[in-house]
DNA sequence: TTTTGTTTTAAACAAGTGTTTAAATTGTTT
DNA sequence: AAACAATTTAAACACTTGTTTAAAACAAAA
């Protein structure tokens, strides 16, 4: 439970809540400032505009979910391994934050939407040597020939879209919320076992 | 080109184009009034209210999207056929169709969204008898022993993701709109390949 | 032509939007 | 204590929102 939080940061934590739920133009000023239990004009005195608070928040979720995907890419497991582990992670990650994935391509689809600084981003991810070891790994033959854009789409497409999907998911196939989560564990094997087993080149002559 | 509409019709379009494009809190009836070249109160007048028209229009997508699924299900072909036919059409409907699943996701995210017609749509499915076909083949040992609502998961997930993420994937791979669209069939290959690999049990000791 | 009903228009409506202002309140420093 | 700056407030700002109104324009029938 939260304590005697500054006003700023009781605004931003607010904020963050509401626009993860409704996105930004699915919501008010002053519905984050009721949620905040503050006055409405608070939010333009702490930061500049709606706009301006918004993006300080995306841009913390941007950095939150990124730094959390490449922990792991750091350490000395062999590839495979560490691949699994990244999916387990995703899908940790995920399980306590669902609403991330949807609220940042509702926001990257948004006109005059946010634009990223890819090269922090990569060049983090790329410092971990990850490209060069799947370069090597398909080399070598132990990995399958796709390009990294296809690995990367392929893996955010099936530990992102499941949460995303909630809503359509459990209407279309009428599961309660109980069941949805019965089944979100189901799907992070099948997911994990299919990407391993299609990255993968497992020698089958010994 | 389109000709000569009747008001309502030249309304519907444009509506359709900026939701689309929008989504339901990201236009206005002025924009939309505006879109179709005529006054904003025919909006009101034709349809009753911005949102009675946004339900027609979602209505209409939806079964846009679900019929177009639905047809080659009926058919005769061995079920990995028939699967690797309805990946290409949804890849193929998705190209025409690119900001649909977004579309569709926003909506039911959204408070008060829209509520689906569970039952007609999955009757519809389920009549073409590919349920029971799945899980004959389970059981006969054809295909491996995943959920419905995993396969159908893990179907969505590989092919609307990527069209959803577009500007992600983009923005993040530093990719143009040209070397997306090569990606993206070159996904389509990996996809089909990587779901059917993971569906069905291939005998290998013959 | 006049009459009737339908379609279109400009204008107005009340409510909500992001943002600003100026006064009130608080806390800190002298 | 007074003086000062930082914070908070209610109120107002100009503008947009969805929707309605009442008059105008139009078409078809009498």
């Amino acid at each position: 439970m939260k304590r005697d939080l500054s006003t700023s940061a009781k605004i931003k934590e607010a904020a963050k809540n509401v626009f993860l739920l409704k996105g930004f133009s699915g919501c008010s000023s002053r519905e984050i400032a009721t949620a905040a239990g503050e006055n409405v004009a608070l939010v333009n005195y702490y930061f500049r505009s709606k706009g301006k608070l918004f993006e300080q928040i995306f841009q913390s979720v941007m950095e939150e979910s990124l730094s959390t995907m490449i922990v792991e890419f750091g350490s000395d497991l062999p590839l495979r391994e560490k691949m699994r582990i990244f999916i387990k992670h995703e899908y940790a990650f995920l399980k306590k934050h669902p609403e991330i994935p949807f609220f940042i391509l509702n926001e990257m689809n948004r006109e005059d939407g946010f634009v990223l600084d890819t090269k922090a981003i990569m060049s983090k991810i790329s410092e971990t040597g990850i490209f060069e070891e799947i370069l090597q790994a398909q080399k070598a033959g132990t990995m399958r020939e796709i390009s990294l854009v296809g690995i990367i789409t392929l893996i955010m497409s099936n530990c992102q879209f499941p949460f995303m999907a909630k809503n359509l998911i459990c209407q279309l196939l009428d599961l309660n919320i109980e069941e949805y989560h019965n089944n979100l564990d189901n799907h992070e094997q099948y997911v994990t076992d299919m990407l391993l087993d299609y990255f993968f080149i497992t020698n089958t002559n010994k």
